[in-house]
Parts: C-alpha cells; structure tokens; sequence
DNA sequence: TATTTGACGATTT
DNA sequence: CAAATCGCCAAAT
C-alpha cells in the first residue's frame, strides 16, 4: 500500500481537516511529530496535491494567507471553496487571509 | 551520487 | 523590539 513516510501523515493530517475549519503548515507538522518540519508540509501538498482527496485549500500558514501562487486553478477557486464551507476569507492586497481565531482547526 | 531548494515556523542573537 | 539563522523531509537538478 502506502508508504509511512512523513508525507503520507501530513496527506492522512490535511484530510483530518473538519470542514468549515482551516489549519496552518505548522499545525499539521507538529501533528505528524515535527514542529519544526512546517516546510516539508508545504513541499509535501506542492509535490502531491491529490486534487479531490486532499483539501489544500483548507491549509494556510501562520499568518492565516493562502498560497496564490501555487493555488490549482486560481485564489479566487480556492476563495470560494472556503467560502462554500462557511469561512470568511479577506481580501488584502490581491491575498485571502483567514481569521484563524475563528476557524482555526482545535485537534 | 551529491547538492540545493522549497506552499513555513520557531528560536536565537 | 527587530532581524537573521537553523531545522525539517523529500523532490528536482
């Protein structure tokens, strides 16, 4: 089957999201047992994006703002499935921001 | 085969 | 208080 390797645990971590929720790299990292590996949480959704399986769209960094730049199809796709789930995203200099005080995933 | 970079985050100086 | 550096794992060159 699968590998156990650290990315399969942030794939397993990312699809443990409840919907109306949003996670930070960090969190997930810590999750899978590096706090400090919140790079390799990026690196693991850009190199296997599992469209379909995995919600990137629901994982952001500490700062609560997306990632435009390698959003699939475009920020505003990725704005609107957050807003479908209920999360209100800000629009700040062409960026979405999530208010994480409000739905920031509590594991 | 070895080296460098990368959707980030925390710690140290 | 602010800036700079280290740490993490895997993929790409």
């Amino acid at each position: 089957m699968e590998k156990d390797t650290f990315f399969a645990r942030v794939y397993a971590a990312v699809q443990s999201i409840p919907r109306g929720r949003v996670a930070t790299y960090g969190q997930i990292a810590r999750l899978c047992g590096s706090p400090r590996a919140a790079r390799v949480v990026g690196g693991a959704l850009h190199v296997n994006p599992a469209p379909g399986v995995i919600p990137c769209h629901r994982v952001v960094n500490r700062e609560g703002r997306l990632a435009p730049a390698f959003a699939f199809g475009g920020a505003q796709v990725q704005r609107d499935l957050l807003a479908a789930e209920g999360v209100e995203t800000e629009e700040r200099g062409g960026l979405y921001f999530v208010d994480l005080a409000r739905y920031g995933w509590q594991p």
